[in-house]
DNA sequence: AGGAAGATCTACT
DNA sequence: GTAGATCTTCCTA
Protein backbone atom coordinates (compact mmCIF):
# COMPACT_ATOMS: atom_id res chain seq x y z
CA UNK A 1 0.00 0.00 0.00
CA UNK A 2 1.68 3.61 -0.86
CA UNK A 3 1.98 5.59 2.08
CA UNK A 4 -0.55 8.56 2.19
CA UNK A 5 0.21 12.24 3.05
CA UNK A 6 -0.92 11.68 6.37
CA UNK A 7 2.07 9.62 7.48
CA UNK A 8 4.34 12.35 5.78
CA UNK A 9 2.14 14.76 8.25
CA UNK A 10 3.74 14.32 11.43
CA UNK A 11 7.20 15.28 13.19
CA UNK A 12 10.16 15.09 10.79
CA UNK A 13 12.17 12.67 12.97
CA UNK A 14 9.38 10.27 13.53
CA UNK A 15 8.84 10.17 9.81
CA UNK A 16 12.69 9.89 9.25
CA UNK A 17 12.50 6.97 11.79
CA UNK A 18 9.44 5.29 10.59
CA UNK A 19 10.39 5.46 6.55
CA UNK A 20 13.33 2.94 7.28
CA UNK A 21 12.71 -0.46 5.86
CA UNK A 22 9.58 1.08 3.29
CA UNK A 23 9.88 0.72 -0.22
CA UNK A 24 10.76 3.38 -2.44
CA UNK A 25 9.75 2.97 -6.38
CA UNK A 26 10.97 5.15 -9.15
CA UNK A 27 9.10 4.73 -12.60
CA UNK A 28 10.83 5.57 -15.85
CA UNK A 29 8.54 4.82 -18.21
CA UNK A 30 8.45 0.81 -19.11
CA UNK A 31 11.11 0.58 -16.25
CA UNK A 32 10.66 0.28 -12.46
CA UNK A 33 13.19 0.26 -9.97
CA UNK A 34 12.66 -0.60 -5.93
CA UNK A 35 14.77 0.19 -3.59
CA UNK A 36 14.29 -0.47 0.42
CA UNK A 37 14.84 3.09 2.23
CA UNK A 38 18.23 2.04 4.49
CA UNK A 39 19.06 5.68 6.09
CA UNK A 40 17.51 8.63 6.62
CA UNK A 41 18.23 12.28 8.06
CA UNK A 42 15.58 14.69 9.44
CA UNK A 43 15.95 18.31 8.78
CA UNK A 44 13.89 21.08 10.49
CA UNK A 45 13.46 24.82 9.66
CA UNK A 46 14.66 27.98 10.38
CA UNK A 47 15.94 26.87 13.50
CA UNK A 48 18.10 23.80 11.97
CA UNK A 49 21.86 25.53 11.41
CA UNK A 50 22.21 22.47 8.95
CA UNK A 51 18.87 22.79 7.33
CA UNK A 52 18.51 24.13 3.77
CA UNK A 53 15.55 26.31 5.44
CA UNK A 54 17.99 27.84 7.81
CA UNK A 55 18.02 30.73 6.07
CA UNK A 56 14.73 31.48 5.08
CA UNK A 57 12.67 31.22 1.49
CA UNK A 58 14.56 31.01 -1.11
CA UNK A 59 13.50 29.60 -4.88
CA UNK A 60 15.12 26.60 -4.78
CA UNK A 61 14.68 25.73 -1.04
CA UNK A 62 10.25 26.67 -0.78
CA UNK A 63 9.05 23.18 -1.10
CA UNK A 64 9.95 23.14 2.52
CA UNK A 65 7.34 25.29 3.73
CA UNK A 66 4.77 23.27 0.98
CA UNK A 67 2.53 19.98 1.74
CA UNK A 68 4.17 17.09 3.34
CA UNK A 69 4.57 14.16 1.11
CA UNK A 70 6.55 16.30 -2.14
CA UNK A 71 9.76 15.67 -3.11
CA UNK A 72 12.45 18.36 -2.18
CA UNK A 73 15.75 18.44 -4.19
CA UNK A 74 18.52 19.98 -3.76
CA UNK A 75 22.33 20.56 -4.87
CA UNK A 76 25.64 19.55 -3.14
CA UNK A 77 28.67 19.84 -4.75
CA UNK A 78 28.01 17.99 -8.35
CA UNK A 79 25.22 15.62 -6.72
CA UNK A 80 21.36 15.75 -6.13
CA UNK A 81 19.60 15.12 -2.78
CA UNK A 82 16.73 13.42 -2.31
CA UNK A 83 14.55 14.36 0.53
CA UNK A 84 10.39 13.78 1.46
CA UNK A 85 8.73 17.00 2.64
CA UNK A 86 7.94 15.85 5.91
CA UNK A 87 6.17 17.99 9.17
CA UNK A 88 3.29 18.74 11.37
CA UNK A 89 0.86 21.54 9.91
CA UNK A 90 2.53 24.82 10.08
CA UNK A 91 5.87 23.43 10.71
CA UNK A 92 9.25 23.04 8.46
CA UNK A 93 11.28 20.25 7.76
CA UNK A 94 12.32 17.03 5.84
CA UNK A 95 13.64 13.87 5.66
CA UNK A 96 16.58 12.88 3.42
CA UNK A 97 17.22 9.67 2.11
CA UNK A 98 20.94 9.09 2.26
CA UNK A 99 21.16 5.24 1.31
CA UNK A 100 18.54 2.45 -0.26
CA UNK A 101 19.07 -1.15 -0.61
CA UNK A 102 18.46 -2.13 -4.25
CA UNK A 103 15.97 -4.73 -4.76
CA UNK A 104 14.54 -4.28 -8.48
CA UNK A 105 15.59 -3.04 -11.46
CA UNK A 106 18.93 -2.95 -10.19
CA UNK A 107 20.39 -3.64 -13.95
CA UNK A 108 18.79 -0.51 -15.11
CA UNK A 109 20.08 1.21 -11.92
CA UNK A 110 23.84 -0.35 -13.09
CA UNK A 111 23.44 1.26 -16.53
CA UNK A 112 22.84 4.72 -14.62
CA UNK A 113 25.47 4.25 -12.07
CA UNK A 114 28.24 1.10 -13.07
CA UNK A 115 29.56 0.12 -10.29
CA UNK A 116 32.20 -3.18 -9.44
CA UNK A 117 30.35 -3.82 -6.09
CA UNK A 118 26.46 -3.70 -5.85
CA UNK A 119 26.97 -2.30 -2.07
CA UNK A 120 28.29 0.77 -3.52
CA UNK A 121 25.77 1.32 -6.18
CA UNK A 122 23.30 3.45 -3.41
CA UNK A 123 25.22 3.45 -0.30
CA UNK A 124 25.02 7.31 -0.30
CA UNK A 125 23.15 10.43 -1.04
CA UNK A 126 23.92 11.80 -4.03
CA UNK A 127 25.06 7.68 -5.29
CA UNK A 128 21.41 6.68 -5.04
CA UNK A 129 19.68 9.76 -6.84
CA UNK A 130 22.22 8.91 -10.17
CA UNK A 131 21.58 5.17 -9.76
CA UNK A 132 17.89 6.30 -9.43
CA UNK A 133 17.48 9.20 -12.09
CA UNK A 134 16.60 11.50 -9.54
CA UNK A 135 17.26 15.32 -10.69
CA UNK A 136 15.95 18.76 -10.00
CA UNK A 137 13.19 18.22 -12.29
CA UNK A 138 11.50 16.08 -9.59
CA UNK A 139 11.57 18.82 -7.23
CA UNK A 140 7.89 19.95 -5.80
CA UNK A 141 6.39 16.62 -7.37
CA UNK A 142 4.10 14.21 -5.01
CA UNK A 143 4.76 11.30 -3.66
CA UNK A 144 1.92 9.75 -2.76
CA UNK A 145 0.43 8.51 -5.87
CA UNK A 146 0.73 5.78 -7.46
CA UNK A 147 0.91 7.97 -10.88
CA UNK A 148 3.58 9.61 -9.63
CA UNK A 149 7.25 9.15 -10.94
CA UNK A 150 8.56 8.42 -7.59
CA UNK A 151 6.78 7.23 -4.36
CA UNK A 152 7.25 4.92 -1.37
CA UNK A 153 5.01 1.82 -0.72
CA UNK A 154 4.14 0.88 2.94
CA UNK A 155 5.89 -2.64 4.62
CA UNK A 156 5.28 -4.88 7.45
CA UNK A 157 8.94 -4.93 8.63
CA UNK A 158 9.83 -3.86 11.66
CA UNK A 159 13.97 -3.58 11.31
CA UNK A 160 16.24 -2.75 14.07
CA UNK A 161 16.79 0.83 13.95
CA UNK A 162 19.88 2.73 15.51
CA UNK A 163 20.37 6.64 15.86
CA UNK A 164 23.46 9.17 15.37
CA UNK A 165 24.48 12.67 14.47
CA UNK A 166 23.63 13.63 11.26
CA UNK A 167 26.92 13.42 8.72
CA UNK A 168 28.71 15.58 7.04
CA UNK A 169 26.87 18.60 8.71
CA UNK A 170 28.83 22.11 10.09
CA UNK A 171 26.85 22.35 12.96
CA UNK A 172 24.51 19.87 14.38
CA UNK A 173 21.22 19.98 16.71
CA UNK A 174 21.82 18.43 19.96
CA UNK A 175 19.35 15.96 18.74
CA UNK A 176 20.45 12.55 17.12
CA UNK A 177 18.44 13.09 13.75
CA UNK A 178 19.93 10.03 11.64
CA UNK A 179 18.92 6.75 11.60
CA UNK A 180 19.87 3.95 9.87
CA UNK A 181 19.17 0.01 10.26
CA UNK A 182 21.12 -1.73 12.46
CA UNK A 183 23.32 -4.56 10.23
CA UNK A 184 22.70 -3.24 6.64
CA UNK A 185 25.40 -3.02 4.18
CA UNK A 186 24.09 -1.09 2.23
CA UNK A 187 24.12 2.09 5.06
CA UNK A 188 26.98 4.98 4.19
CA UNK A 189 30.13 4.80 5.44
C1' DA B 1 32.62 37.46 -9.94
C1' DG B 2 33.26 34.86 -5.84
C1' DG B 3 32.16 31.56 -2.41
C1' DA B 4 30.00 27.74 0.00
C1' DA B 5 27.82 23.35 0.04
C1' DG B 6 23.76 17.61 4.12
C1' DA B 7 29.33 14.44 -1.24
C1' DT B 8 32.29 11.42 -3.86
C1' DC B 9 36.42 9.70 -6.06
C1' DT B 10 41.18 8.76 -6.11
C1' DA B 11 45.39 7.88 -4.24
C1' DC B 12 47.68 6.99 -0.96
C1' DT B 13 49.63 5.68 4.30
C1' DG C 1 40.77 4.29 6.84
C1' DT C 2 41.99 9.08 5.83
C1' DA C 3 43.43 13.36 3.12
C1' DG C 4 43.04 16.10 -0.69
C1' DA C 5 40.98 17.32 -5.19
C1' DT C 6 36.97 17.71 -7.45
C1' DC C 7 34.84 21.68 -10.92
C1' DT C 8 28.11 21.90 -10.27
C1' DT C 9 24.47 24.85 -8.77
C1' DC C 10 22.64 28.54 -6.47
C1' DC C 11 23.23 32.37 -3.38
C1' DT C 12 25.23 37.07 -2.20
C1' DA C 13 27.70 41.15 -3.60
Amino acid sequence: MILPKEFYERDTSKVARELLDKLLVRRLKETRMEAAIVETEAYYGEDDPASRAYNGVKNYNSVMWGEPGRLFIYNVHRYWMLNIIAHETGEVGGVLIRAVEPLKGIDRMLMNRPVEDVRELTNGPGKLSVALAVAKELNGTDVTSEEAEVFVLDSDLEPEIAASHRIGVREDLKEELRFYIVGNEFVSR
